[in-house]
DNA sequence: AATCAATACTTGAAGAAGTTAATTATTCGC
DNA sequence: GCGAATAATTAACTTCTTCAAGTATTGATT
């Protein structure tokens, strides 16, 4: 297939892949540098890349750094061209469709969003053809150079298939989302789990670039973890895994809806929060920004279930660190918009859980642009074209 | 170098690496069986398979099954020759050496023990030399065929460079133990970390054959785990790795050696039982042995000292299968001798804690033959034949 | 300015590893 | 015995990679 065809995937050729690959995400780089990186001769790396700048995907930089005291011809590292291809990304939550548009280096260039009133799958698929017509609008760019949808949402989902096994929050079981959005759209679909989309978008495009190992964990209603393990994405052999938000790290905690005891999401889930200011304070109609409100007045019990929220969350961060050791560690999602109440009982209570050496591991807590899930969505796109 | 040498590994070549690794650990397969597997060509194993043949290490049985209604040649199915080479296993523990003599299906046909009173390096090489010496004389097989040797001990080991990081019960530090083992030795040396070892030879001989990702529990003194996921085994960037001891699990518990708190160790490892026991009945010089008997004997509360115990291991485990989502899971180590007490325990707390489809993830919980730690170490020899 | 050493990249021949397609081998059911 | 079915082998070819040699470009030295 490739090189040379314009219709497909750049897989085929592993050495042009993993040079593709590793340009993307490592950045402009020689072609020596990529030799050794990849265990490949410098010959090798030469012509792998020759098909990929003449499709337009790389190109020759002008060189930037003298490389030392003695001399020698200047590398002239290769880069991506950003504006090769764009991809599109569609997130499903509950109640709303959110896309984005990417160019090749994963950067957003444009963003959308519609309500979602059904979850029936039809209505879904009408939804994000009107949604990708909005993004095109919104572009504005060369249309013919977006071809790609990524889609992702809550729940199980087969990538290589692109069908959704099970999706709890839309009562979906084995829709064949993938080909059907691929026929409504007329896009080559990829379809993924959110956090494992967002896991590899910020594997290869940001704080996870170049680790072996890594984790990001997602916090709000619900506590997530998407696990990078040895280069790869780590899949979970029953359609389970970083489900960090049901680890018991209190015997005496409360019952947790999953039929677990002390899980991390019944103690520090945004809900949970919610449930149990709302016992403290004997307000049954309070929600997260007042009870936000009153943890940073001061209101020392409302105070103490954020701190024991951000205890849970540290010691579910230090359970992964102690059990896949990933080089480094992001912690985000919407439950974090009131970071400074967590963020030191997180660091605290990771720091006295991670066994011996593993407390090393670098923890980067942030809260999360509003499309950075739609753009995760992308970033599987973007791997579509490299990966099988 | 392969094919051809009989002087090195088997590795260099990807499709006999592949073929010989698939027909050591799932038995013997047909060609076009292994093709399928593998993604081959037929033609492609007919070429691999052949210099494996001619080395010795395969050989072509008479067909078995027949395959089905309608006929067709039957199948020469590939399997290994189990006497081809044999392989020599050394575990070290803080007092004494177990080795065993294994074949290349991994299994044991002699052993042999030395006790360890010095855990200096060069006393620790000259009893190696000596438990060696010992084994081959028990062994009584063509001593020509015995060419590598696996050590395995608890601690951080570099598998691919032989250098052990760090071993806290030996007090060594950065110990080139493989150069050294292989200078005084003469075997071409493997050195692993005594779990990850373990692990591997359940995943290549044991009950986690084929699967995909596959978890290890080693109850003891400590408690352990082993990980292989997407097929590797994992290593963890700062050298901790499946450190399900320490994972958090009873934020109200005992704190642990480690500096936290409610740890899975620090209830359940066999030093807490016992402190537990004793505090529980006010002897101070008790013994496993003894706790173990009063709880068979109905002494209710030691008993709740072990029910605690399975409790958190079970909570450890199911917090494996949530994070990482292995296909199968084996629980293991001495500290099962007391199988009966801790059995019903470690699955009920399991299937609780465990979330979703994760529950259904197949547990075998059974004790270990003595020789099975060394065994791990003869095992991980075997597979250097076969990887980098 | 000419030369040298160092480093980056390219080229073409040669080799390794895999594929496809055709061929041979062996069995069962008729 | 014959044809259908399955397994294994062979041979020609494709693809990818390396090796060894050569070209390109720079800074430092003379």
């Amino acid at each position: 297939m490739f090189p040379g065809s314009d219709t497909g995937s750049l897989a085929g050729a592993p050495a042009a892949t993993a040079v593709f690959t590793a340009v993307l995400t490592e950045g402009p780089v020689s072609r020596v540098n990529l030799a050794r990186r990849l265990g490949l001769s410098s010959a090798a790396v030469t012509k792998a890349a020759r098909p990929l700048i003449d499709l337009g995907y790389l190109h020759e930089m002008a060189a930037t750094e003298r490389s030392g005291p003695g001399a020698g011809r200047p590398a002239s590292p290769l880069a991506v061209r950003p504006d090769r291809e764009f991809f599109l990304g569609v997130k499903i939550t509950a109640d709303e469709l959110i896309g984005v548009v990417c160019d090749l280096c994963a950067q957003v260039r444009a963003t959308a969003r519609r309500p979602l009133t059904d979850p029936d799958v039809e209505a879904v698929l009408t939804e994000i053809g009107r949604l990708t017509d909005d993004l095109l609008d919104a572009f504005g760019g060369d249309r013919s150079r977006v071809r790609r949808l990524g889609i992702t949402l809550s729940g199980d989902v087969d990538r290589t298939t692109g069908l959704v096994r099970y999706s709890p929050f839309l009562h979906w079981r084995d829709v064949p989302l993938g080909r059907r959005a691929a026929q409504s759209t007329g896009f080559t679909v990829t379809v993924e789990n959110d956090v494992k989309a967002l896991t590899a978008a910020e594997h290869w495009f940001g704080e996870g670039v170049g680790a072996e190992s890594f984790a990001l964990v997602t916090v709000g209603t619900g506590i997530g973890c998407g696990l990078v393990v040895n280069g790869r994405l780590v899949s979970g052999s029953y359609g389970v895994a970083g489900e960090i938000g049901h680890l018991a790290v209190d015997a005496t905690g409360p019952d947790c809806h999953c039929g677990g005891r002390g899980c991390v999401e019944s103690i520090a889930g945004t809900d949970a929060i919610v449930a149990q200011v709302r016992a403290r304070t004997g307000r049954p109609d309070l929600g997260m920004d007042e009870a936000v409100a009153l943890a940073r007045g001061g209101h020392d019990e409302v105070r103490a279930v954020f701190t024991r929220a951000g205890n849970a969350i540290g010691c579910g961060i230090a359970a992964v660190a102690n059990l896949v050791g990933p080089t480094r560690i992001v912690v985000s999602g919407e439950g974090l918009a009131a970071y400074d109440l967590f963020d030191s009982h997180i660091r605290t209570s990771f720091e006295r859980q991670a066994f011996g050496a593993a407390a090393r591991c670098p923890l980067s807590i942030r809260p999360l642009p509003f499309e950075a899930w739609a753009r995760g969505a992308a970033a599987v796109s973007i791997q579509s074209l490299v990966l099988p």
